[in-house]
DNA sequence: CGCGCTATTGACACTATGCCAATAGTCTCG
DNA sequence: CGAGACTATTGGCATAGTGTCAATAGCGCG
């Protein structure tokens, strides 16, 4: 009953300032991947942490402030390891590069496709620049890996299908009201559709 | 200076508890509109409705219970007031379809479009019910414009776009990145994807 | 070995939320 | 028409949570 407290991190020791972000993010992300936000205390965070509550926020100000942060780190989409595409045609580059991101969606589960545009869900959300963010960092990912230029204009339309296909992804993965096929045929056309910048009928 | 206090609401009177709900639903809407929910008070939402702090717990039960409340009558789209379409060919439904619901967002300003999916943002939010709610409700107003059968597959389609029409919306109406043409173009040719729902290639 | 720098702590003040018993409208019935 | 009852509404209480700040203590350097 009185067993060494089991804590990974051996007691309180002082820490680089850097590595302190860091460890108390990482500390931080289950919580706030399991429960909403109103409902963690930060408290919770601090003892999750193994720190003291006033640690919190003198390194992130408010506990809103960390939650971004977490949300930050935990929704960029991870960086494409696609093999070279760029022999195939265009279709094919598509559809591979789709195929790609529901592998990821399926096996890293729910980190960037769980979370969507909370837009001005309430107030124009700090939160909501972080996906915006996050969907931005995708579309250029997915024009990268498609082979296509980086320009502004295409850029928008390829954000704009990250709604997609997140959404699509909690109809497969979550509701298992599509197939993985009917998803990833789906998601082949739409982004073949947007990427496809028609000058002018 | 001591003018009849020129509030709506003559004062404090014994209203019928349905009444009561809408009225604070109704006055509390705006403060919801503009500023997110951990910015905005109980104490607020009481003044702004005219009632004491208590109420709203004895009427919602809890702040966040009154927040769900008032997006659910928020988000939900306007049922339509489609002419009929039944003559036309399915593509060009589709089109006015769309354009109806580009006119929507234009004119009634953000409400059903500026919230989107806010999935699993934090936890299982009760929020994300309500949006699913209105995004299968503007699926099944889509469906019955557009002049198709209801099945619960093809919903669970159209529902997926509904997360594309917000995004594409914010695109053209906030980020001015998308002209409303393009946007109604992209619309159409994705929903007209969902809708034809091919058996098996 | 002692000193100083600064990461870290714990306590304090304040706000906000939810609860509950007391109050006061409104309606009904004698 | 007045008294009583029912219940919508209030105001104050208890509690929890957040952010601030001066005090503390780890760690490197001379």
């Amino acid at each position: 009953m009185f067993v060494t407290p089991p804590a990974p991190a051996p007691a309180r020791s002082r820490l680089d300032p850097d590595a302190r972000r860091r460890q108390i993010i990482d500390a931080v992300r289950p919580l706030y991947l399991a429960r909403a936000f109103n409902d963690v205390s930060t408290a919770e965070l601090a003892a999750a942490a193994g720190v003291a509550r006033g640690l919190i926020n003198h390194y992130f100000g408010s506990k809103r402030d960390l939650f971004i942060e977490v949300m930050r780190s935990s929704i960029r989409m991870p960086e494409s390891e696609l093999p070279d595409l760029s022999h195939l045609p265009l279709a094919e580059r598509v559809r591979l590069t789709m195929d790609w991101i529901l592998q990821a969606a399926e096996t890293y589960g729910h980190a960037w496709v769980s979370v969507s545009g909370a837009a001005n869900l309430h107030g124009d959300s700090d939160l909501q620049v972080v996906v915006d963010e996050a969907d931005d960092h995708a579309a250029r990912l997915t024009l990268d890996a498609i082979g296509l230029p980086d320009d502004p204009h295409l850029r928008a339309r390829l954000r704009a299908t990250a709604a997609l296909v997140k959404s699509v992804c909690r109809e497969w993965l979550q509701r298992e009201t599509l197939t993985r096929d009917e998803a990833l045929e789906l998601l082949t056309e739409t982004v073949l559709l947007f990427a496809t910048k028609e000058k002018t009928s």
